[in-house]
DNA sequence: CTGTTAGCGCTTTCAA
DNA sequence: TTGAAAGCGCTAACAG
């Protein structure tokens, strides 16, 4: 039961350079206004050398009622997607001096245990998550990331349309002409924006698009393999899918394995995202790799902006998607 | 640029109730020894609802020297093993009181951003981190998870040992006698003790271990990928392989398909930690699953009593790991 | 059963 | 170029 030491104060550190505590707090917090004599200084940085001073944080919020810690609010750890994306987000954050604090769980249920710990919030939430509830008093400025959604407040996304349209061009130009779709969930923008670039592009090519051939899911390997079931099912059998997401492109080729069917020789498969277990998958998966990082870094300036006051509106990134060719498609045979 | 609006404070609250400011604290803190009339306790409640009240953290932290925040510091977002340690960490938390904050990336670049945040800190760093820099000054209790190292303090972790063992059994119940194993760092303590579980079980079974069957490698599907090779070209090659790790586990698959060997008529696999994709794999992996939440949570218990001062030694959980029968084991053909 | 008081450690405005 | 003073919002010991 050894009781802590007490720790060092910024009035020991000022008594042992023989300065007011103030001139040390301006002196550490890297005043501008400050003018200090060279030698002043330098015996205030070495007091706090040898005292191993460290200012006491939960003092400092009280004072400047800032915390400099930011938190990114994500469905579940296990998800690759947004591992990504909390990582561009946590290097812009680190940058701009802040921590980001990664907290897993439903939102709502976070929120009053996040209050005062943060100064401004990722939501990055594709899942069903009851969005109204996000306007309730303890939150602190917000923005949505990889999701847009009118009433929401500001968002950051990618071009989602034009990422699924590429890999629909792709599937067309290798010779594919009944090519299905396994969606996310219909009420979340990012799903329709996908499905509408799919069903997009087929137009534009001339293609007819069977509604049968378009199955919502959710973003995990049991739904897409349920979904791919549905869809391998229907007669004609489609020869291609395009998949929302890479963990339901991962359901979707055991569904194809389990039901005989062999990729790429009788069906295509290309997945949302770029996770690192793609390329080891037999075969390997053919991706789209979004600019999921830049997404996460462009989300932590967007709300330092709101922290700051200024007001932002919602942004879908220039940087494009990009398609990463590997076995898992092929021309129908 | 509008200034956020001024927030309620506890005076405002006993102001409106007719109470003293530390009248309202102690309710709200529930504080045992205070007896207080029914009805003023009605009145302050009410008061707190009508204001929407909600403490000022970082005063509350100052005053108590306590942030009610534990902290999990993981080496990347991506490894479902940390996820699921984290949930267990999470759920427990929770239930005590706390909120578990996760942070990627390395410790020691972290520890300073941490500083006063977090009342605890649990380490789960299965990688090569510098361990010898981690009693630094800034660093508060802490806890290692899923690892242990003498003279790092207390850890906590589940018998690898025997779980290794279990599945070498399981291969060599099979009938496999030239079984490898892909390992972990040799320098990190759970992939000793498991190469020492499959070593026992196979010297228990009469079985020469021959040394160039063990291949260490790292805990991503590119270096399983890497070792697999290695041990698949190898003659007489195995028939069987115990890889540490269900990531580097996907890589072996993918090396063997790429080997033209077939799983599991040519190879059997059993990886480390049944984590979701592993039912979805083609074919699916067998896999060891070890209690990963039961060891976050109690990881969790133990950093706690360590924050209220007891001493804390490290703990081996009594819950055993379970073999998960899937398709990528068979008998030797 | 309720109130008074002091102070946690810091930053910032103002004065010298 | 440096110092004095005030106060952020809360809790806990003590007094009544």
């Amino acid at each position: 039961m050894s009781s802590r030491p007490r720790s060092v104060r910024i009035r020991d550190v000022a008594a042992v350079a023989k300065v007011d505590p103030s001139i040390v707090s301006r002196i550490l917090s890297g005043d501008e206004q400050l003018s200090v004599r060279a030698e002043t200084r330098q015996r205030v940085l070495d007091a706090v050398e040898r005292l191993q001073y460290r200012p006491n944080r939960a003092a400092r919020m009280l004072r400047t009622s800032r915390t400099m810690a930011l938190g990114i609010i994500v469905p579940d750890l296990t998800n690759a997607t947004y591992a990504e994306i909390s990582r561009g987000a946590d290097a812009e954050s680190a940058e701009r001096g802040y921590i980001l604090l990664v907290v897993a769980g439903s939102l709502f249920d976070r929120l009053q245990l996040l209050d005062g710990r943060v100064d401004g919030l990722l939501y990055a939430i594709a899942t069903s998550e009851p969005l109204e509830r996000v306007r309730v008093p303890e939150a602190p400025p917000s923005l949505l990331v990889n999701r847009h959604e009118p009433g929401m407040g500001p968002s950051v996304t990618v071009d989602d349309e034009s990422a699924a349209a590429l890999a629909t061009a792709h599937l067309a130009d290798l010779g594919h002409t009944r090519i299905g779709h396994i969606s996310g969930p219909p009420h979340v923008d990012t799903s329709r924006r996908r499905a509408s670039g799919f069903a997009g592009e087929l137009t534009r090519r001339g293609i007819v698009i069977a509604a049968d051939l378009i199955v919502p899911s959710t973003f995990d390997e049991r739904a897409g393999h349920a979904a791919a079931t549905e869809l391998l099912t229907r007669r004609p059998r489609p020869t291609a899918i395009l998949v929302a997401n890479t963990r339901a492109a991962i359901g979707a080729v055991a569904a194809a394995s389990s039901l005989d069917i062999s990729i790429p020789e009788d069906l295509s498969i290309v997945g949302f995202d770029d996770i690192p277990v793609a390329e080891f998958l037999v075969p390997p998966l053919t991706t789209l790799r979004r600019p999921l990082a830049p997404m996460g870094a462009r989300a932590v300036q967007l709300l330092l902006e709101l922290i700051e006051g200024r007001s932002v509106s919602s942004e879908m990134l220039e940087a494009t998607s990009e398609l990463v060719l590997r076995g898992s498609t092929a021309p129908p045979r």
